[in-house]
DNA sequence: CTTGGTGATGTAACTGGTTACATGGTTGTT
DNA sequence: AACAACCATGTAACCAGTTACATCACCAAG
């Protein structure tokens, strides 16, 4: 409505319109209580009536600082790592920082390329999912020194902190409740493993006391009920199916159902993650909880004092934990 | 390793050790064919020796672009947002923008307060959910001239552009389906209506051919459990669930399932969104689809032209569609 | 009546890039 | 040989803020 056409103000048109010095308009937005009441006042009265909003760019010159940290996640589809989001972007906000986010699609390079961008948009630190990075996205982090938290995976000798779970020690847990409860013809279903050192990692926990059968598939609903599918016709002895996420748990859960298969009478199901889906499927579902909001949390935290205080922090063990419910 | 001792390093200290001016490192960083190839590898080396790293706000305050734009959501946790957001960032980035997310957690106050962080942080615009916003929301809109954008609702006649669905149609069109089929007694499920126009909407566009029951719950699968377990005792005639978002449609699937209730044969289903889950149930959900993906390319594309070319959008319908399935 | 402290404000030098304009050297054309 | 065109490069102003330091008025204490 007012003066739509003007281009934007700045700080010295607010002091030539108020009468004052840039230095006391900078104070006005600044440090209010060292500038007597009068011109206060008739400094934001310029400001209101020229509509100045300050520049980011100019303020984050001098500061040296931007609030942003950016995330680089495989995808935002899989409901962990929208959990873990929320709460890193939540806690993030407390200590007034922003979060800028940018899907890699599990693609090392495109992890190297949106990397770069948060880079050349100022980010002040960067945090990732897993430790499999190009030798591009290795090089930037060395260049740029940009503080570098790695999630969902815990390893205290890794070259970044990392601030996750132990995804081996979480698939033997529940690898060995089942056959705890007497399986020992296990089909165990999961997500892709190229590029995917956390789906690896669950893999490698794995031992052979019992009998694993393996199929990998995508890791969503529909490719769960493809390799229930191949699993039924080519491992028919299978007596309970081990999922490594609760994606492809509540999508085996699905099939099952539909091939009238009972769970957990004919087949034990389990997955691991937690999500809340698990809990409220019926039968709900028996699976190994990561706390993914917690971890969103720590790494915030982390974050956060590293930014602020120069702190790297320590790596941090995430502790995960078997929760029994009715599919096994 | 090198010199972590040091400062960063910025363009005066590159010429200074290439022996060139600053214009020429600068050329070098944006237009390097256009500086000598002897020249453009000694400065090179210099910004390699050096870490040089360009200052993403320096660039900023010259070109007045930051790149970056902001969305604002209720949260994370519920799949549509995230498959919004997630094809939402992906089109912003072939268009070289990134994308900060702000959840509100559906509290208007907490997003004017999240909306004046991504202003300080130089976002060039916003994208928000609904047309429930604060007074301070829409001063800051105002006042700050920022190009924003309505999402998951549409109305030509608002004040900022809407890029969305027609809420009320689509629920119009499920209860349509439902009564068609002959149901005259029809429990109608859904979220908080508080500062929930989108909600508000859906429920609004409900008539009065069959008898409606409401039951406001939490929007999770657990409160669809406690609002189904509600329904079933104080409105045992319904024959017929409508749930106005899918994920309390799975919620409510489950806890029929649990109660033994057969679905359709004892009582029909179904939801509005169309989430992954609703097509791979069992018994699958009939639903309306709403093309989230869609709706966040379209967005971006939007605000890519409004940021890019001053080109404000026209406001968008997007269409939604009846998809049935077994639970009906 | 002078000295000292305090509070409010202004001046100008920063921050770290980009870029208009100026300069000088090389090549090309008639 | 003379003039133009072009290329590579440098100088310095500019973007929009922050802030160290200087200035000045005012009041109280010695």
């Amino acid at each position: 409505m007012v003066l739509e056409n003007k281009k934007k103000a700045n700080l010295r048109d607010v002091a030539k319109a108020s009468g004052v010095s840039v230095a006391t308009v900078s104070r006005v937005l600044n440090t209010p209580d060292r500038v007597s009441k009068t011109t206060r006042q008739a400094v934001q009265a310029a400001i209101d009536h020229l509509h100045f909003v300050p520049s980011a760019a100019a303020r984050s010159i001098n500061s040296g600082r931007s609030h942003v940290v950016g995330a680089l996640v495989p995808t935002l589809d899989n409901a962990i790592f929208a959990r873990f989001l929320g709460a890193l972007e939540s806690k993030l906000g407390e200590h007034g920082l922003s979060l800028v986010i940018a899907t890699t699609d599990g693609d090392p390079d495109l992890e190297a390329e949106k990397a770069q961008r948060l880079v050349n948009i100022g980010a002040e630190a960067l945090i990732v999912s897993g430790v499999t990075h190009s030798d591009a996205f290795e090089q930037l982090i060395v260049r740029t020194r940009m503080p570098t938290v790695v999630t969902s995976f815990f390893d205290p000798n890794y070259h970044y902190p990392t601030i996750g779970y132990d995804n081996a020690a979480a698939a033997r847990m529940a690898e060995d409740f089942l056959i705890e409860k007497d399986h020992l013809q296990i089909a165990v279903l999961h997500g892709p493993t190229e590029h995917h050192d956390r789906m690896r990692a669950r893999l490698s926990g794995l031992h052979e006391k019992a009998k694993l059968h393996n199929f990998e598939t995508d890791l969503t609903l529909k490719g769960a009920e493809n390799a229930v599918n191949e699993l039924l016709s080519t491992a028919p002895e299978t007596t309970a199916i081990l999922c490594l996420s609760d994606v492809l748990a509540l999508g085996a859960l699905f099939e099952l159902q539909r091939r009238g298969i009972r769970v957990p009478q004919d087949m034990s199901l389990m997955g691991i993650d937690d999500l809340p889906s698990s809990a409220s499927a019926f039968p709900s579902i028996t699976t190994i909880h990561l706390p993914a909001v917690e971890m969103g949390i720590r790494t915030a935290d982390a974050v956060f004092e590293w930014v602020e205080h120069q702190t790297v922090p320590e790596p941090h063990l995430i502790e995960t934990s078997l929760i029994i419910r009715q599919s096994t």
